[in-house]
DNA sequence: AATGAATGAGGATTCATTCAT
DNA sequence: AATGAATGAATCCTCATTCAT
């Protein structure tokens, strides 16, 4: 009854209506999200979201680039082991993905990019520029010193990043989308051991038997 | 004298606006894909979609399994090639399916079940019965038999297969999101081949060196 | 019960959500103005506004600006009589005007222009350029004419055109605003007859008594 | 230490608020004024507009009223002078309203009145009652005054009120609507003398020529 | 069979008002 | 006394759907 209607927290604020709407937007899509629904979730009236959000598209950007600075943490530590010698290297790195994929919600956010990028180009090239573009080179750069040193066969190394990687992409987007729908239920920690076990045996010049 | 405004079209008209309306789908996401568009697209009034199709939502459900008949087809392939040496019949098979990825919209259909799969279900659940699913399925099998006979090393075969079909799927929405986003062109043919020939050597008990 | 539930009347339609969209906007001004009062009034759902015009705004402009034309035709009358003595154009020319204010909705237009000028800088914009100071422009010349012709005293010939003319607008005003508050009734025709009559007396270099 | 983040100023507070949003509503008309505006341009806070002032509509009829009183005053005035001839009286009076038009935000205030004349009979009622009402039927008086003394011409004493004091009224909107929107600068007590000498010269039986 | 004018429910957005601080 | 975060009713506008033609 003394229940005050509501409290001021113009601090957590706007990373719980982000919480809400990440929430939502994943689930539905853009257009189809709802406003009442992210303000119901995230405990506020539909007119504070305009307190500290332009409108719905910028929600919905903030949302999604708020999504990008865990991951290119992740990528900070791959460029920090690069001296490895790549045997040990990418086992270790898939591994550590695999691992984020259950803490961050990665499906959610590829969803939404994969849904929406013609509706929001500029997502697209956020991602593109400063997540997967920028992985992709840097694990390019290890992939080609690799080559020179002679650990792993020749090849280009773009495509061989595409093999190293793509399992766990796909394997996040079954249990986002395939999982739900009556799918076998998919261990990414052990996708990522036995993917990375099988592919490096083939990349590396030295089969380690 | 007057050329009547319309004539009666009744055979072709399904399918152009199903081709009409994958483009916007595929392009817009079922919610922002205006009828509108669709219509003008297909060279239709509005009104006419609704003499073929229930509503909106049947369009898109039409749509998305319209566009699961050629991979059906493509599957069946892969089944009769079972008798073949994995070592040869993997290569083969990967061929094929990027190859496809060149003529059928694979890519904007898969935008589509991904971005929709919490709004329609039933398609996610499609797409896992009928192709996916299936799909799988039948590799597993394959690739157990390999495994039995002693071609490939040991390992489950339900992850290898996502280690050996990954890659595609993750070129197709390359070229679907992120290239148009600044991201360079990429080979699906190319990417395959090497896959191929990596990941094969890599599950391969003799190595075909 | 046989009565279709709306008929398809695209000519008139324009011209019919015009009226009232007048109606409505001179009662309450822009930002006050509903569109349900409107397409109530029209006979018509608000949707149906939307096919016609794009948006309030341009809604209200359209209602303005359609108000200008029957004005423009007064201002061309006055033009053709400009041969005339102007001891007998004036008087003529008021009652004109006069007798014009109660056909056509002068005021509502007024009201509006004056309400929105900052809001629509545009409308005022319009009403300077075509109509008023045109119309402005053209007495002045009339009566620059009459200074040299020596039939009227010296004096600024463009203030000589505010005394002519402002009683009509504050006539006008005063019906539209202050007889509805409580304010006696008055006669525009006799009030143009009266200050013709008197303004000419003392404007004539000869006087007609 | 601290500078306390407000102060009391009950005093000054409702004045300052007054004129602001006299401004902004004179600028926008009453729906379309955003308190927001009004509390930014009073230097105060939104919250603190509800301390004065109920609600929107009162604080909109206290600026109008609180701009009766200066006219009111005027008023007092011409009756003052009410022995003087009337070919003395009138252009003394009509230069100070003139004067008074600099001073005073006199087509503001119009401008509020007639747009918002229907959302607010109330005003327009005051208005008739306090201000122009009473201000013409003192003028009529003078005027049947001057005609029973044989000063003026005989006519419809109300008429001619409104041809005497007109000229101003449309000056004013001039200045408040035309002006801004591209038309030529008026000289309102330029026009009051030029008028009143005219009208005046019609008016009187004996021509002060 | 085809059209496109008309509909109206649904959702984003605004903003006067309240109230915890 | 003053603040400004929070509210939610009010309103514009969109667009899938219907139906007179």
């Amino acid at each position: 009854m003394k229940q005050p209607r509501w409290q001021r927290r113009s601090e957590e604020r706007p990373a719980e209506i982000c919480a809400a709407a990440l929430e939502v937007f994943a689930e539905k899509g853009f257009a189809a999200a709802k406003l009442d629904e992210i303000a119901a979730r995230a405990g506020v009236s539909k007119g504070t979201l305009y307190l500290y959000f332009k409108d719905k598209a910028e929600l919905f950007r903030d949302v999604v680039q708020s999504a990008v600075s865990p991951n290119l943490q992740a990528l900070e530590n791959a460029v920090a082991l690069s001296e490895i010698p790549f045997a040990q290297l990418y086992p270790m790195f898939l591994g550590r993905v695999a691992e984020m994929t259950t803490r961050v919600p990665i499906g959610a956010v590829a969803k939404m990019v994969i849904g929406e990028s013609r509706n929001f180009p500029e997502l697209a090239k956020v991602w593109h520029d400063e997540v997967v573009g920028k992985a992709l080179a840097t694990m390019t750069t290890l992939v080609e010193r690799a080559i020179k040193r002679g650990e792993i066969r020749d090849g280009d190394p773009r495509l061989y990043v595409f093999s190293m990687m793509a399992p766990l992409l796909m394997g996040v987007l079954w249990r986002e989308i395939l999982q739900p729908a009556g799918g076998a239920p998919l261990d990414i920690q052990e996708l990522a051991r036995q993917h990375a076990r099988t592919l490096l045996s083939g990349m590396l010049v030295e089969q380690p038997r």
